[in-house]
DNA sequence: GTGAAAGCGCTAACAC
DNA sequence: GTGTTAGCGCTTTCAC
């Protein structure tokens, strides 16, 4: 088998001709004639010539290579943002190198020591949960490194980012509840140091103020995001001498663990309780009742991350102190859990 | 700012010494002194240095990066294999180049030309549906890079793959439906080109010869592996003068759509009829009745592959006309959908 | 419109 | 244990 790989220089030489002009062909330069082209393109495909892109970066100082920092592969909204950056890297010429933090504050900084080693021409990142030193972040900025953060953002580190609205995703949901009638509606929150969640609860906030209904912070249960976080809060708000009709949780997995709570004690929704819950998964329109949630336009997440990436990579955005942020706007799906077919009132 | 980067030659010029030694301490070779490495280590930081895999790659020729090509990452069940991946190939040094097919031949091409000109030191991939020409998966053996198929392989064309063993698991999930009492047992099919769901198909079968049940070519409906599959060959069984009781459909959602048909028609599930899908989706766990269905190993399939290309790569397996498979044994999850109360019989 | 020459930053072969 | 030398394959001045 051969291994020998075909180089430009192999080119010229059968073309009795240099390899710079052979490199000016394959890169259609200007002022190089039609002619030249032709024979060189006809000579690579013969030779079975294929680019090396590494030669080529070295030499360019470009890679043509995006890193990408998720915190896992497995969940859902990060594959969907990839398949959105990846969408626009491709048709851009661009490839996407993936890096999991498993939310893992370690992974994170080694992560960006690889993407920096790969010489990658700009970095898209999502936060690890754990991480609350942004030091690493801070130092591919400082190297120069065209860097985008998306969903989970820094606002005050000068990089830009695209988020959607979790202030008024969540203003939506709980609208919504009171648009159906309920009247005494819980929040079960996230960690409140993780500023989406923080948000979502602000959300939820003035929705309530906005409509001239109190706020009760026994009506606020702060859990971990999970289906077990949704079951303890109905639990804890059942025994209230005043428990609520419907609640707004953080995300859908909570969400789901408040059906499932409501369902063994036989609690029907949406009559006696309304649910609304946020991010839009999957399993959401398939659950019995169907759930209502906030979609978080994943993929236009990462086609809109990638834009505004390739536009600082291509000088049109500047590159440093950029606190440009795109805010996408959230879409609520409204279902079965919170439609009331008669509003007890 | 300072864009310039620190490079192996700036260490040796502080250190009065060269940048042969320089890159031989960086790289722990043998046959350096302790002392020389601890001030090449200490200056290096001091530089803030960092590692240009580019350069290196060039002169050494590997990459360290491996190709992955998979459908699209916004399916769950690739992202999880991703996720497998990664995780294996992070702790071996490796980072992950991801492309995605979309299911399209011609975007499977481009994706194999990308990695050939990354140099990629190896690739890992799974076929798209819409692929039926292999000459760029020849191209790239004939080239001398390492390949494994996980999940969509092609066994004839002498490349290594990771599966499960889609057969067994197919007779798992029918011989179950036989143990609990059901007499008629239907099968739902995805498209028989993909071997995949031809061998789950076979596996039906299989199950129903051993058991000395009658293959009724009725009972098997030839679907397109999605929620209106299921929901069209329920319509289609009731109508038979003698309907199935049971359905082994070729993956969850398919699984989903004979659910939701069935609750529609106000069918006990699963006392009149037992239901069992394929795949493990995340939200046969949530959805009522919970759905059984045939876990395939995610995450083992992403590291076992990966595992397997390491050691080509390294030289422990041959690379060449690998035909070693490594089959992973599914793993029946038997919830509600099929697990009957009453046995009638 | 094309050639000559230099060099991106690193590693490996060969000295000594 | 370390220096010398060469070169991976490409792009990019600077010529003419």
């Amino acid at each position: 088998m051969a291994l020998y790989r075909t180089t430009i220089a192999d080119i010229a030489r059968q073309l009795n001709t240099t390899a710079a002009t052979v490199s000016r062909a394959l890169n259609n330069h200007p002022g190089i004639s039609e002619e030249t082209k032709k024979n060189v393109l006809k000579t690579a495909e013969k030779l079975n010539y294929n680019h090396n892109r590494i030669a080529s970066s070295l030499r360019s100082g470009k890679t043509h290579v995006i890193g990408v920092m998720i915190p896992s592969a497995e969940i859902n909204f990060f594959g969907s943002v990839v398949h959105g950056i990846e969408n626009i890297a491709n048709r851009n010429g661009y490839n996407v190198l993936i890096y999991q933090s498993n939310e893992k504050w370690e992974h994170e900084v080694k992560g960006m020591e690889t993407f920096i080693s790969a010489r990658v021409d700009g970095i898209i990142a999502s936060i690890a949960k754990e991480t609350v030193d942004y030091s690493h972040y801070t130092e591919v900025k400082k190297r120069g490194i065209p860097l985008v953060f998306f969903d989970r953002a820094n606002d005050e580190l000068g990089i830009p980012s695209v988020v959607i609205d979790d202030y008024l995703g969540a203003y939506f949901a709980t609208e919504h509840l009171i648009l159906q009638g309920y009247h005494r509606i819980a929040h079960i929150s996230g960690q409140q140091h993780i500023k989406i969640f923080n948000d979502r609860m602000k959300g939820y906030m003035g929705a309530l103020q906005n409509y001239h209904m109190p706020i009760d912070q026994e009506l606020i249960y702060t859990g971990s995001v999970s289906i077990e976080s949704g079951r303890m809060a109905i639990d804890r708000f059942l025994q209230l001498p005043n428990p609520p009709d419907a609640v707004f949780a953080v995300e859908d997995f909570t969400a789901l663990g408040v059906i499932k709570e409501l369902k063994e004690r036989k609690i029907d929704i949406p009559d006696e309780f309304g649910v609304v819950g946020f991010a839009a998964e999957m399993f959401g329109e398939h659950i019995t009742p169907s759930l209502s949630t906030i979609d978080q336009q994943t993929i236009l997440m990462g086609s809109e991350a990638t834009k505004l990436l390739l536009e600082i990579i291509s000088g049109k955005e500047p590159a440093l102190n950029n606190n440009k942020k795109i805010i996408l706007q959230p879409l609520p799906i409204f279902r079965s859990s919170s439609q009331r077919q008669k509003v007890i009132d």
